[in-house]
DNA sequence: CTCCTAAATATTGCATACAACATAATAGCA
DNA sequence: TGCTATTATGTTGTATGCAATATTTAGGAG
């Protein structure tokens, strides 16, 4: 017999994990359309939002490894969205920039937000509370140190 | 120049897919304790709590695809928590029953919300905060149509 | 009974994600 | 200068996750 602790639906854990599919499965029709999976998406926001970054800089934007990002920023170069080049002044750094077409794309990523924003929240106030709860659930996961 | 929609610091999603990843980072060292993956860990629970499943219920429960809950199964056979047997009736549904080792590991496995409750929240009462708030934005996500 | 459709599960291909390791270049120090 | 540690990035292996397709079996119309 389950002990209440372990029924699946008790699990916040779960509902975050449901969430999060959840939410990108939202997002995936809209990105579809610009050529962009969700990872990529965010990676384009860091972009737009610095012009220029180095790797392990999007990495700590992020919050991810560079496992995960530099095979990342391989296919958005693949696509033509953004370049890779050596920095001259120090042969190990990566400097990432948008092309072209990867700054132009801005334009029509706006329309992002604004189709998705209903979906996930009613009005302003609720946009930030919402904000304010997961930003301190974040703020409790990565404050506190690792279980015994 | 970046609207503040299209901000990374602005995006709901963008808080809810790192809460999802810190989330199951924390798991991580505990369930691997237990051998097990935060995936498989989720299914463990659905089983223990309902001693056996057909794949498509799992697949229900957890809200994934047979595309990732089918090769997990065949992971946690691989792994002896779990047997999987064709139905007698019905050929084309499969039973997923929980070995012996399977079902010893539930014993252990109540130590993992015990150990990971209080990263996620500070009382019985943030808990049902956090997850009333959870299960409000799921509702609203999957209780509204896909945007145009 | 035969053919067609539907249902249940599995497989393939691609994109995350992370751990662990590999590579190359810089920095710092003797 | 030469050696070593550190830094920045990339690669490999494993596990999700989803779309699309394949496979097998059941059900139903005629």
């Amino acid at each position: 017999m389950s002990s209440p602790e372990l029924l699946l639906s008790n699990q916040v854990c779960f509902l975050v994990h449901r969430l999060d599919l959840s939410v990108q499965a939202k997002y995936r029709p809209v990105l579809s359309e610009l050529g962009l999976t969700y990872g990529q998406y965010l990676a384009m926001l860091a972009l737009w939002e610095r012009g220029e970054l180095g790797v392990g800089e999007l990495c700590s934007l992020l919050d991810l490894d560079t496992g995960t990002v530099s095979p990342l920023l391989k296919r958005l170069e693949a696509t033509g969205l953004v370049r890779r080049e050596r920095s001259a002044e120090d042969e190990r750094a990566v400097r990432v920039k948008l092309t072209e077409a990867g700054a132009a794309l801005e334009e029509r990523a706006r329309a992002v937000p604004k189709a998705l924003g209903p979906c996930l929240f009613a009005d302003e106030e609720d946009y930030r509370k919402m904000r304010a709860t997961l930003e301190r659930m974040l703020a409790r996961l990565e404050g506190k140190a690792a279980p015994s």
